[in-house]
DNA sequence: GCAGCCAAAAAGTCAGACTTATTTGTCACG
DNA sequence: CGTGACAAATAAGTCTGACTTTTTGGCTGC
């Protein structure tokens, strides 16, 4: 998505990581480096190459004279964009989700109280720009061009925050908005009152009420977790 | 630290990744793999492989003809414990300190709400432990042993969370807090009040006190950042 | 001034030989 | 029997050199 053909060891990761994130390789499981390189019909260079690559995302460890073996699932780098995606495409990622909503849910009402602090005019423009184009497509089944003014209006307020750290979850935001809207059963329409309340968290933004916005926010990540609990209990 | 000699292309990666997020190579910089090659005296498949991982965190670009890349700062995977550790070990550490004393605040108060209610009796158990150890060393300049419980504590909690994406942040605190003790001024002894917060927080969380524990909790975090406001402002 | 082509540059790929660390098994000795 | 040391097997690690591919930038000619 973000870098298609990155080369030969991309293709051999874009197989192989979501095998190895879906578990298809049970933890301490071993893989040999020559039988995986014939397997995907690579030099060895580009087969050390991707080993390393899933090393450094802590999915597997290589060892001399053992293999490649796979990591247990609580050492992997979760952050990581690439296994978050690797993990959403999965089967389980109805649990994924789960965990990401929760996860939003702690950062973002957080990261609207820091935007209504520090946020300049460019960006509550933006903001409201962003919530306006989420009222224009709230009806009639547009739920495509929502979604890109939804994902829009969370990354900015992550940016808004003005926390590097806060800002780095825009993706993975964006991932879970859209993951909710493709795959997961939704309404025709997004719900009215989520609507309002995005409205809203621009206003107090731009007010530069903290406390609001905060507040506001978390209403709407609590929705969130509703949702996920009503849709996939 | 976690995994020191691992090999050539390792030790690469411990000179050439803090050079990089320390912003010795600015972002647009470009660096030639034959010349890092030499500069270290490896081969090329060698640095290939430490080139692919700093890929894979997002540090840097390789492209055909043109070299190798630095990315800009934004595009990072600043997730990335290793990154973390790289970027707390350069001269920006204050700043790094704030970003992920913010992060601790939105998440820890959550992740102490969730270990209420999930909690297991031998992760409360663990978490009183933690708590009574520390207690027991708020006092006489051994700030080492405290820290060792401190780390235990916030680790515990965000484990007992049940949550993938919090429990995994428990490195991240852990390197926040040996920071704190290790680089900066720091009191003698802990903060009394801190150590009582911690202990009550235990209790709450035995309790099953979910608000309780998430109120505690937050008064810890907002501690942790009027410490750094004050020392660091 | 522009289109298209050519040449250089740097990463990408491959194959093969060699090195090194680690494990496992064996055998002799207590 | 157990135990320790030694030897063999194994798979990752490393290096080298030749070759390919893509991209860029300049040059030519219209």
């Amino acid at each position: 998505m973000s870098t298609p053909g990155r080369g030969l060891h991309g293709h051999v990761l874009d197989t192989l990581g979501p095998e190895i994130t879906a578990g298809e390789y049970p933890p301490g499981s071993v893989l040999r480096t020559d039988e995986l390189a014939q397997r995907f019909d690579v030099s060895r260079s580009v087969m050390r190459e991707a080993v390393r690559v899933l090393e450094s995302m802590h999915l597997v460890q290589s060892r001399r004279r053992v293999g490649v073996t796979v990591r247990p699932t609580a050492e992997w780098n979760v952050y990581d964009p690439q296994v978050i995606r690797w993990r959403l495409a999965g089967k389980d990622r109805p649990r994924q989700l789960r965990s990401l909503t929760l996860l939003r849910s702690a950062i973002e009402p957080v990261a609207a109280g820091l935007a209504a602090r520090h946020a300049t005019a460019e960006q509550c423009a933006e903001l409201t720009e962003c919530a306006l184009g989420m009222v224009a497509n709230s009806r009639g089944h547009k739920l495509e061009e929502y979604l890109v003014h939804d994902m829009a209006f969370h990354r900015a307020i992550l940016d808004a925050s003005g926390n590097e750290m806060f800002a780095r979850l825009g993706d993975v935001v964006a991932e879970v908005l859209a993951g909710r809207t493709h795959h997961d059963v939704m309404f025709e329409d997004p719900d009215p009152a989520a609507v309002t309340l995005h409205v809203q968290v621009a206003e107090a933004v731009r007010a530069g009420d903290a406390v609001r916005a905060e507040e506001l926010t978390r209403e709407i990540t609590v929705g969130a977790l509703q949702e996920l609990d009503i849709l996939a209990p």
